[in-house]
DNA sequence: CGTAAAAGTTTACAAAGTGTCAAGCAAACT
DNA sequence: AGTTTGCTTGACACTTTGTAAACTTTTACG
């Protein structure tokens, strides 16, 4: 067990994920990564052979944090898809804040470097995969609401949930979560769940 | 009359918006810029004297193209705050193409350049402000659906209505502009306005 | 306890990118 | 013809990324 370097890593992934948070991923040298994380900047290498491997790593292990598959499990479990819909607006509401600034520094360095890039597409296609899982259920149980596809109602889901759209309301405008899940929530069941399917809804305070 | 330099400025512009759009800001050096244009990289320096000027001028340039004012106006004139809501929706359809791509190459810069900061910030702002117009004259025709107040509904209108909300539907996904316009216009008009006001809709093939 | 492997340090260097300076050339304006 | 304008070439200082070599400190283990 070296448990020494893995303290040293997990002191650089922690370092490099607030400067760059911070500053950008270019506004950050390796050097800067390197004293904020304690070390000397040849050691930084000795763990991550490049800066992109760095922030490659460092998403990877953001993601790591969160139990994603237990959220879906709980989704399978709900008794209807539209009850499975609100668990994941609301699961949404709570992975978002943990996973959003590892993923905003992916996504602005994403054009600039293709293992970026990968990574991004890869997360984006986790995501859209999980959302159109909740879609085709809500169709099964006739739930869907008119003139939607599975793929449209998959697309608009995942494009309107995305990082950004939390990114303005909760982080730009100050919104809480729980505003934010209401609001989204009524948003979706409204435009996505058939006329006389739709529920009360999880979250108090906002009339559907 | 320095017809000359002015072209030479316009081609800079146009080289640079399409290298950053397709490498990102930081996967494009000066030298290569200049060479897209047809220059050496020490009279691109005569003509912006930094790389973050450059980006800058690129954005306020494509912003210029886009006669924002005309669109407003045509809102304006709307019979009601309904109907200027869904020329609003068709307006941001229509402008958003057209300055994506410099906005993109902003967004991903921002965080590393304050200037380029102060440019987001500045288009957001503007941005925000003419929903928040919308919305006041929403709310003064008793036309805002219950619950919301004039802030909130901006705020979401504004966040809901971003940049990457076009990106992930009609780039990343192949959205058309109809589409997208139509969806989009359908969830705002059912979420935000009142009960009993909601008309048609101005775009076909699309249920309410 | 002594020693070897592991982890990190300092110093040095090549390559690429940004920004500046100076001298010069060629076309265009007056 | 002469001056201004727009651009060129070449050189330089500085920063950042990535690699390499030699040396020191920590940690682990027999």
């Amino acid at each position: 067990m070296s448990s020494r370097r893995d303290q040293t890593r997990l002191n650089i992934l922690d370092a490099a994920l607030k400067l760059f948070v911070d500053k950008g991923y270019y506004g950050v040298g390796m050097e800067e990564v390197a004293r904020a994380a304690g070390i000397s900047r040849q050691a930084l290498y000795l763990h991550f052979k490049s800066k992109s491997e760095l922030v490659v790593t460092m998403a990877q292990y953001s993601d790591e944090l969160i139990n994603v598959p237990e959220f879906i499990r709980q989704g399978m479990e709900a008794a209807t898809a539209v009850e499975a819909l609100n668990l994941g607006v609301e699961a949404y509401g709570v992975i978002e804040p943990q996973i959003y600034d590892a993923m905003r520094v992916v996504y602005s360095a994403r054009k600039s470097d293709e293992a970026v890039e990968a990574v991004w597409q890869d997360r984006m296609a986790y995501r859209r995969a999980n959302v159109r899982r909740l879609m085709e259920r809500l169709e099964e149980e006739g739930s869907l609401a008119e003139g939607w596809s599975v793929d449209e109602a998959t697309d608009f889901a995942w494009g309107v949930l995305s990082l950004h759209t939390y990114e303005n309301l909760v982080l730009e405008r100050g919104w809480t979560i729980e505003q934010f899940v209401g609001r989204v929530g009524v948003m979706l069941r409204s435009v996505l769940i058939a006329d006389g399917q739709k529920p009360k809804g999880r979250t108090v305070g906002f009339p559907e």
